[in-house]
DNA sequence: GGCTTTCTTGAGCGATCACTCAAGTATATA
DNA sequence: TATATACTTGAGTGATCGCTCAAGAAAGCC
């Protein structure tokens, strides 16, 4: 019976995504969205409910496609090379809206605000560990790594020097693509 | 002739820094610094002429206090325990406003819209990185590491390596002080 | 075509934003 | 003590914030 909405939720999800992840929680306001969206204050509140629920769908897409693409890259040239490229892909992925990590970025601006989207930043942060720790266990079962070394901690740490390297990227001035090799190296010879 | 302050001016940039660092740019309003500060928006624009300028003023007490901190913890036991010892200290020190660096934060909040406060955020870092090349630099002059490698580009990756720590050391359910560790225990071995 | 149902539109809500300024108050000099 | 000179106060500025809702437009079913 009814009308059918004008536009494809999950491409408006994606741009919101990307603006999300480049300005920020605060730094991105509805005028901001209705444009980038173009969609009317009431069209957006009908769909979504809200900034922050919009913003949540947002954070849940960057965090859903993001695993994704690591398992398809483990899956086609294994563990630890997945390992080895990504920080390289990442820094050199012109197309992306920011550097940064949004997930880093979200809980740096929300955190002491103790706002609930920090907590849920810092949940997809642990996910998202947990999948790096995966692949170590991966790359050790395959060889490809010294054994004697916990998955769980080689992952922390990794995750670690990643959002360093995501944040220098974010500079001026600074060669994150050589940070990103070394990253890449010291894998190799663990 | 006139009458004087009510208030001591750097204790009052201390206050505004340590607010600022812990909220960000956006996430301080000026209700928030008027309670903090104790001073009404009268008050706080005659002394100050601006949010802006406050948190430049923050921002360069941050930074200058930080490598002072440095350069004395450099005098007291030298450039190579410095290195090691500043990440341990950084993640346990229970009463900075927040675990995260606050150029980093502020970099990352405002760089999309292109704030003059980002820039000046990057400008502070980058004297940061110098100050590591150096102490890289006397360690290797004093035989402490290897004199194989380039101490700037052993600094940028301490640095990288350094913001990355900070932001973990922010979020929950993170062992922090471990990766503080493997970070000093790396450049034992070098 | 008429009816129902949903979507879109955009003016406008109260709250809060950074900031201003006229009036009042305190202090050092004369 | 009188006066000049800041400093402090806080109500109030226009702009923008996230969000609401009544009215109009479009599409499926009879």
């Amino acid at each position: 019976m009814p009308r059918k909405p004008d536009y494809n939720r999950e491409e408006i999800i994606e741009r919101a995504r990307d603006l999300f992840w480049k300005q920020g929680w605060m730094g991105t306001s509805l005028k901001d969205l209705e444009a980038t969206l173009q969609m009317k204050p009431g069209s957006f509140y009908a769909a979504f409910g809200s900034k922050e629920a919009l913003f949540e769908l947002a954070m849940e897409k960057y965090a859903s496609d993001g695993a994704h693409r690591l398992t398809r890259m483990a899956k086609e040239i294994g563990p630890i090379r997945t390992l080895q490229n990504f920080p390289v892909l990442v820094v050199e992925n012109e197309e992306s809206p920011a550097k940064a990590c949004m997930l880093s970025k979200t809980l740096l601006e929300l955190h002491a605000h103790k706002h609930p989207l920090a907590d849920k930043a810092n949940h997809h942060l642990l996910q998202m560990e947990k999948q790096f720790a995966d692949l170590f266990r991966q790359a050790q079962s395959a060889g490809e790594i010294s054994a004697a070394r916990d998955p769980k901690t080689l992952a922390r740490r990794y995750q670690s020097d990643l959002i360093g390297l995501r944040v220098s990227a974010e500079r001026q001035g600074v060669d994150a693509k050589s940070i990103a090799q070394e990253i890449a190296d010291n894998l190799g010879s663990m």
